[in-house]
RNA sequence: GCGCCCGUAGCUCAACCGGAUAGAGCAACUGCCUUCUAAGCAGUAGGUUACAGGUUCGAGUCCUGUCGGGCGUACCA
């Protein structure tokens, strides 16, 4: 439709200004039904091109779009010069149709059809469980992963960890001293050591497993396999309960196993970009416009989480994604740019990399701010935050606002806010017209009949199939800005023209060819429910 | 100090890369269930978009400065 009324447009103008370029002519929805299904403010734009008053450009292209087709039934200029469009009754019965009969298939696109793209998400390192804060990361994930679906991407989910390292050996440590405890002995826990009660718990299974038998320090890499393993396998149950499956599971390692590592610094040392300063290895990062140099190798030998960082996002670049996606936190902002001019550096695409970047939760409780920590187990899970709303409510509650913004959650409020949370006006639309089907199916028999949609004449029904049809639009925009909350917006407004139409039409009592059209309106509003519940990992219930 | 993000109704947030009268939910108030689920519908009230300038036909949105918050600015991840 978009495109049609733009090639009006520019028909239009060839007439009234022959020798024009036509300008990128922008049809918007306006925000005011009054201002009809479609605008176009290209006679203001132009006002100044063509030294004329906006208004009278605006008057001359409405006097020239051609309205005979059909499927635009009015043609008004408005305000300071606005083209106000109205879309005609068959062509919403004709698109209804269409999308009847795509069933369970419509909104799906082909905006990415034939791109592999790659999100890399959730990425924390098996030190403990999924907390709220990682809550946020997760959902957006996975959902934006959905959403590039439905736009016809093919996506892989990805974890990135890192089982080596400073942390994990902490880790082990620290359950090697519960280890020791539990089997009576004395042991110093270590300073900065992981609090947590799962590290007893971890323990506990070791001891159970082996005894008394490891008493040697040289026995830590068995504490710090039964941490990973016990660990990613909890990681993996909350996952799996929030509705997420990772595709692959990609281990830091890896990187250093295959030499990519070395690789890395081999080439940016060819580029000069690489220099040895008090012990440590540094990456001119100052000739990418940053203030300082980055350190990759620490005077220790051991490198900093960049280097590898660096040799990750080349490897996905290898593996032939087109786009590899990283869903970060604020706090990693500071490191996307050095892993960007070290990929280009090394002579990689990097456009083919992007980041989606989410502000912090701000965990409140009682009243005040609620700083996580998981070394000192100061942390709220997500399983604990599950046990209190369930998964919907968890997962609509990270989604609901846009990545970029700050996102405040009152603790003490969690259970509060899920009972009258709003994930549940769109499953009670959906269960509302189940249970309507139910009863309609036992009142009529319309097996083998056509719905005629042109009887859906009412203000609430053509509201109503308006809304249905926008999903194919708002599923594009949403996977191309990684916004899931555009889609919540969406679907609120088609839940609320549902209501709506429930309150204003009936169905049982109806006439049949009303019933039917009705009925099968109502199939179509159900899908778009649960297709768009079902991109946000979120049920459709029959029954509430 | 410097860099990035943010500041919109009492609260939590929208506003489709500059468009028409800035919108929802929650909280408050008023109506609507003998009829397909009242987890709903209809209505009232609530705003100098932090502040001050600038750019233009037009600014919550863009540029500059100020204030306030978050995160970076580690040989931590």
């Amino acid at each position: 439709m978009q495109e049609y009324l733009k090639q009006q447009i520019a028909g239009a103008l060839r007439k009234i200004a022959p020798e024009l370029d036509i300008p990128e002519i922008t049809i918007q929805k306006p925000r005011s039904p009054e201002h009809g299904d479609a605008a176009t403010n290209v006679a203001l734009t132009l006002a100044k091109a063509l030294k004329q008053n906006p208004r009278s450009i605006a008057e001359k292209i409405a006097g020239n779009i051609d309205v005979s087709t059909g499927y635009i039934k009015g043609v008004e200029v408005a305000g300071p010069g606005f083209i106000n469009f109205r879309f005609a009754g068959n062509w919403l019965s004709d698109k209804l149709s269409g999308a009847h009969q795509a069933g369970k298939e419509f909104g799906r696109g082909r905006m990415l059809e034939n791109k592999k793209i790659q999100v890399e998400f959730v990425s924390a390192n098996p030190t403990g469980p999924l907390t709220v804060g990682h809550g946020r990361n997760a959902v957006l994930g996975d959902t934006i992963a959905r959403v590039l679906q439905w736009a016809g991407a093919d996506v892989q989910r990805e974890y990135y960890f890192n089982n080596a390292g400073r942390q994990m050996r902490v880790l082990a440590e620290s359950v090697r001293a519960r280890y020791l405890q539990a089997i009576g002995q004395e042991a110093e826990f270590p300073e900065g050591g992981y609090e947590g009660a799962y590290i007893t718990d971890i323990a506990e299974k070791v001891k159970e497993q082996h005894g008394n038998s490891l008493l040697g320090e040289e026995h830590l890499p068995v504490f710090r396999q039964a941490a990973e393993e016990g660990i990613f396998e909890d990681i993996r149950k909350t996952l799996a309960r929030m509705n997420i499956a990772m595709d692959s599971f990609f281990n830091e390692n890896t990187l250093y196993e295959d030499g990519s590592i070395d690789k890395v610094i081999a080439t940016l040392r060819d580029k000069d970009l690489i220099y040895e300063e008090d012990g440590a290895t540094w990456f001119k990062t100052t000739s990418f416009g940053k203030d300082k140099d980055t350190v990759l190798i620490k005077s220790t030998g051991e490198p900093t989480y960049r280097l590898p960082d660096i040799a990750y996002h080349i490897n996905k670049l290898e593996r032939g994604f087109d786009l590899a996606l990283d869903i970060f936190g604020a706090d990693h902002i500071a490191t996307y740019p050095d892993v960007v001019s070290a990929v280009r550096a090394c002579g990689y695409d990097s456009d083919r990399i992007d980041v989606i970047v989410y502000q912090f939760v701000t965990i409140v409780k009682d009243g005040k701010p609620f700083k996580m920590s998981t070394r000192k187990a100061n942390f709220v899970t997500l399983d604990e935050l599950m046990d209190e709303v369930g998964a919907d409510v968890t997962r609509f509650f990270f989604l609901m606002r846009a990545p970029g913004t700050h996102l405040e959650f009152d603790l003490n409020e969690a259970k509060q806010a899920g009972e009258k949370n709003p994930v549940f006006y769109l499953q009670y639309a959906h269960a509302r017209i189940q249970s309507i089907m139910k009863k309609v199916r036992d009142t009529y028999d319309f097996s083998g009949k056509t719905p005629d949609f042109g009887l859906l004449v009412h203000d609430s029904e053509v509201t109503l199939v308006k809304r249905i049809l926008e999903l194919p639009e708002v599923i594009q925009l949403t996977a191309g800005q990684r916004e899931p909350h555009k889609l919540i917006q969406y679907l609120n407004e088609l839940a609320t023209a549902f209501h709506k139409f429930y309150h204003d039409c009936r169905i049982l009592g109806e006439d049949e060819p009303l019933a039917l059209a009705r009925t099968e309106l109502l199939t179509v509003t159900a899908t778009v429910l649960a297709n768009g519940l079902g991109i946000l990992g979120i049920s459709a219930p029959d029954k509430m």
